[in-house]
DNA sequence: TAAAAATACTCCATAGGTATTTTAT
DNA sequence: ATAAAATACCTATGGAGTATTTTTA
């Protein structure tokens, strides 16, 4: 059974006669009957019975008709769901870092369920250097870091900036340099995290070496911080989102540049409608950041 | 658009490579590769990413091995629909006389719709003739007639025989024998009924000539006799069936021999599972009819 | 290097065309 | 006599195979 057998069998069915069904294909009558006498063969009833001049449906053939629409119906859809102007449908995987999933990302997928429905996104979070990979490898359609990637396969657009803000216990002395950190218990994310470099940037430049406890999770970070045990630097938004729970003053340095936030997805890849629209989304709803002052600035 | 390509395509999205796809399919690996290419020109986008050694599905692929396999399942399913062994579907049209469709086929029609719900009966009147040249025609997938059909187009096998019972209001005398006719206005459906040609036989056998009025319809013409204006000749169902409506009685003469009913379907039609369960159903119900003794059995 | 896919080419099966016959109006 | 379908036969496209190259783990 082939596809052009049931294009063939539909046209006789729509127009009632061999010949017009192959005028409308563009081919001959003996072609038609031909390929019909195959599918007949295959399916071991006849389709159509000799009527007069023409020809008529069988039972059979009246079955068959039903399932040949359906599945020609079927092909058409399944080339316009592929098509670029078409509505975003399928999976869609998206991979954060911690940072921007806790942060940004919780209003913007709702946001994009709401636009795209028929669209399942399976989220997850993990380092950059993991995301980098599984989109490399394709295991992600694409990911959020704050890493602007080099792997040649990696197409990589930056989507917004983290301002970074230092955060202590209220109950410390203000920080106002690099040198308030000396004796203070430093909680950042393993190496490699480029908020992490940012700080030991900023240490090193000040002249200042604090060593630093390596903790993989904001959640944990934030809760050390508030209960006093020592101080971090986290993104702002970040900042902004916990600093209700207490325990958290922030502080502002110019020195410690806002880092940008990359979207990458894999080159090689195809068009792919879902992950378009989510970056037009990221691109219509996440260039700014709306700046509040709840943060002290400082500029040592 | 090929259906070979779209098996090709599912089972590389099975097996998760190109040389699995091409032993299952029992071909070599370089025709599935330059198909499934052919197939990506058609459709405008790629279906497969090179990743590393093997092949893995793009976003378009994805999106296409859903439309690929309900394809492909709804290409399982009409082969399963056409096979003889399949549970009746699609259309039955069926026509009948007017004595069988009044009496014997609205018990046997509503059991066949309980037994074979996905069947959509299209069920029609007329006279014999007329349901003849339908069935012969192909406009009717089958009939009830009273004549047994010599259209060598047409197979025909008896179903049952009906009784004649001649009937008039119980304010006449009594009819003992076809001399009780005289002066009676008979009526009964118009030339070509072979019940009326019973009748007609056996006046003329005992040379008793009557006139005889036409009336297309058992409702008028039950209508007629049960207002005392005539008698008539019906089958023994349909008198069996009205009979309370009052007015009417009934006389059996041996010399009335019953008539045999007919299916009838068109040689040159194909396996028709519809309808072979209809023939089925008929002859398990319609075999006997209970026969009960509401009529009074003359000998003349 | 080995294993998979892609490419280049070759060949033949069969889809599609031409000519004719059959069938039914 | 005519219009449609079926049949017989021929042609040629493109599907499928062979051999080779490319890619990557």
């Amino acid at each position: 059974m082939e596809l052009q057998q049931l294009r063939m069998f539909k046209a006789i069915a729509d127009l009632g006669s061999i010949a017009k069904a192959a005028e409308k294909l563009h081919c001959v009558p003996s072609n038609i009957t031909t390929r019909i006498k195959h599918l007949e063969d295959e399916l071991g009833e006849p389709l159509l019975i000799r009527q007069g001049r023409g020809v008529i449906l069988s039972p059979s053939g009246n079955l068959f008709l039903e399932y040949t629409n359906k599945i020609l119906m079927l092909a058409q859809e399944s080339k316009r769901a592929i098509a670029r102007d078409s509505t975003p449908a399928g999976k869609l995987s998206i991979g954060a870092i911690e940072s921007s999933a806790t942060s940004r990302l919780p209003k913007l997928l709702s946001k994009y369920h709401q636009l795209h429905p028929s669209v399942d996104i399976e989220f997850s979070t993990s380092t950059w250097e993991n995301l980098e990979e599984a989109v490399a490898k394709h295991e992600l359609d694409s990911a959020i870091i704050a890493v602007k990637s080099v792997n040649p396969n990696i197409e990589c657009i930056e989507i917004y900036h983290e301002e970074l803000v230092l955060i202590a216990s209220p109950s410390f002395e203000p920080i106002t340099s690099p040198t308030s950190l000396i004796g203070r218990n430093i909680y950042m994310w393993p190496t490699g995290c480029p908020y992490r470099k940012a700080l030991e940037n900023w240490l090193e430049k000040n002249s200042v070496s604090v060593p630093i406890t390596s903790i993989a999770s904001y959640g944990t970070i934030l809760g050390c911080v508030s209960a006093g045990a020592g101080v971090s630097l986290v993104p702002r938004g970040l900042y902004e989102q916990f600093k209700q729970i207490g325990g958290i003053k922030g502080y502002v340095f110019d020195q410690l540049h806002p880092v940008a936030n990359y979207f990458i997805w894999n080159k090689n890849t195809g068009y792919h409608s879902a992950k378009e629209a989510f970056l037009e989304l990221i691109c219509t709803e996440l260039t700014t950041l709306n700046v509040n002052t709840s943060a002290h600035n400082m500029t040592p």
